[in-house]
DNA sequence: TCGCTTCCGTGCGTCACCGTACATACATGC
DNA sequence: GCATGTATGTACGGTGACGCACGGAAGCGA
């Protein structure tokens, strides 16, 4: 049984933080106005996550919320049995668990970090008072949590209709656009996880992409040789989420 | 073909409203506070929907942001070709476009009317010029999109695990509890777009639960017979779902 | 009463993916 | 070098849904 499904490992305290490491990267903090981000700094931990820890797990009480420095979180959406379905990931653009303050305490889905690094941590109570206090806090939240649905949209379609071969490589593009990089690891296995399909499926599909000469991959490090390639046997799905991540950041406050 | 694909039927203008119509059994614009509902009111029509209406189609740029009243508007996610798939619903306690307030101009889902009703709507320009002035609407709408990414992703999960028979289960008591009432007006044809499989699918799957007993239907009139039962054989996402429709609303302002 | 449309039922071959089991290969540490 | 664990490859029957085609039946308007 993979460690990530059989324990919680909580992440390593790396201390209390001060302003400048507060934000540590993520977009959505440091577009906060000035002195809103000088309130909740010392609010805010700075921890180190490792691939595979498990932040939340559906059902249980969230306990801090993550804005993702340069870690990033994987969202699994969890059916019964070890059937699980991305629908969504968080980078340094984004926030995780920020719904508590709108009063859901419990956690839909399993986080997992899918890239070990940093994140700023604050407490849930913290959290809340904050939230109901600062105005540019709650429309930087709506819109991240527009954009999130946006994604669950999508990937609920593409999920539904789309063979594994071109959702696999809508996958593997988009996890290139967050890393950008060419390489990454990802195994077969948590390829599986997130594409909510059996690890032979992955293999059979990833082979498929091998033999095409689009990807190359040994031991779970995977690297992209023809992305054009890649795209065109990818679904459309690609295009319409790929600009979620990055960009529908950038004038929040004009 | 069926008329819903082919032709964007427009709703019919039932004139300009007065305030107490404004709110028009819309529980989301009755939970603003009174001065604020009092301001919006004057910008509001109240429109009349039938059934088969398309309100947005996705792509295209959302003109008017609708409030349902007795209306119920269900949202289909649109993948290349025919193939469709509901990834959430909303009646009176939502609303319909609130996207276009966080730059979002175009339409991401086709919005189709499920049982005919009347609605308040606003021109997108108005919603954008109160949306940024009143926090009070902000918040809500921070709340609604909130319940509709956790339908989004149970959604997401349901479709891609669950099988045709649970998952027609879920949904036609889903429906029930938003119609409240044991029968309603459904084709297969319709059920087959909202849960993205075939028509004959739907027949097959529906004749199982009418030979259990559950339901019994004729040209569309669908009569649930035995509620437990159909719970039974429905998925889990049926628990998860079906409160966000109705409860959650509850206390926003405290 | 006739004709048309809508709605539902059935049959058939195909296919993607499932569940399971087993085999192989690389990597790491003792 | 060897044991152990991780990662990948292959095989096989089963099945839920697909695409297509056709037939029947109920409602409705002329």
């Amino acid at each position: 049984m993979p460690s990530m499904t059989a324990t919680i490992n909580l992440p390593r305290d790396a201390g209390r933080s001060g302003l400048a490491s507060a934000a540590a990267g993520n977009r959505l903090l440091a577009s906060l106005p000035e002195s809103d981000l000088k309130h909740l700094s010392a609010l805010f931990d700075t921890v180190t996550v490792d691939v595979g820890d498990v932040l939340y797990e559906p059902g249980q009480p969230i306990g801090h919320i993550y804005f993702p420095g340069d870690c990033l979180i994987s969202l699994l959406a969890v059916a019964e049995g070890r059937m699980t379905l991305e629908v969504g990931s968080v980078g340094r653009e984004g926030v995780l668990g920020a719904s508590v303050a709108l009063g859901h305490e419990l956690a839909q889905v399993r986080a997992v970090v899918q890239r070990s690094g940093s994140a700023s941590r604050i407490a849930r109570a913290d959290f809340c008072a904050e939230f109901a206090q600062l105005e540019s806090l709650q429309r930087l939240l709506y819109r991240y949590t527009d954009t999130l649905l946006a994604q669950a949209i999508q990937i609920a379609v593409c999920s539904r209709f789309h063979v594994l071969e071109a959702r696999l490589a809508r996958s593997l593009l988009i996890t290139r656009d967050r890393l950008q990089s060419e390489k990454f690891h990802l195994t077969h296995e948590f390829l599986a996880h997130t594409l909510g399909v059996r690890r032979v499926g992955v293999t059979k599909a990833a082979s498929a992409l091998q033999q095409q000469k689009l990807i190359t991959y040994s031991r779970g490090n995977i690297e992209i040789l023809d992305s054009a390639g890649l795209e065109a046997v990818s679904c459309r799905c690609y295009e319409l989420v790929k600009d979620t991540g990055t960009a529908g950041m950038a004038n929040v406050f004009v």
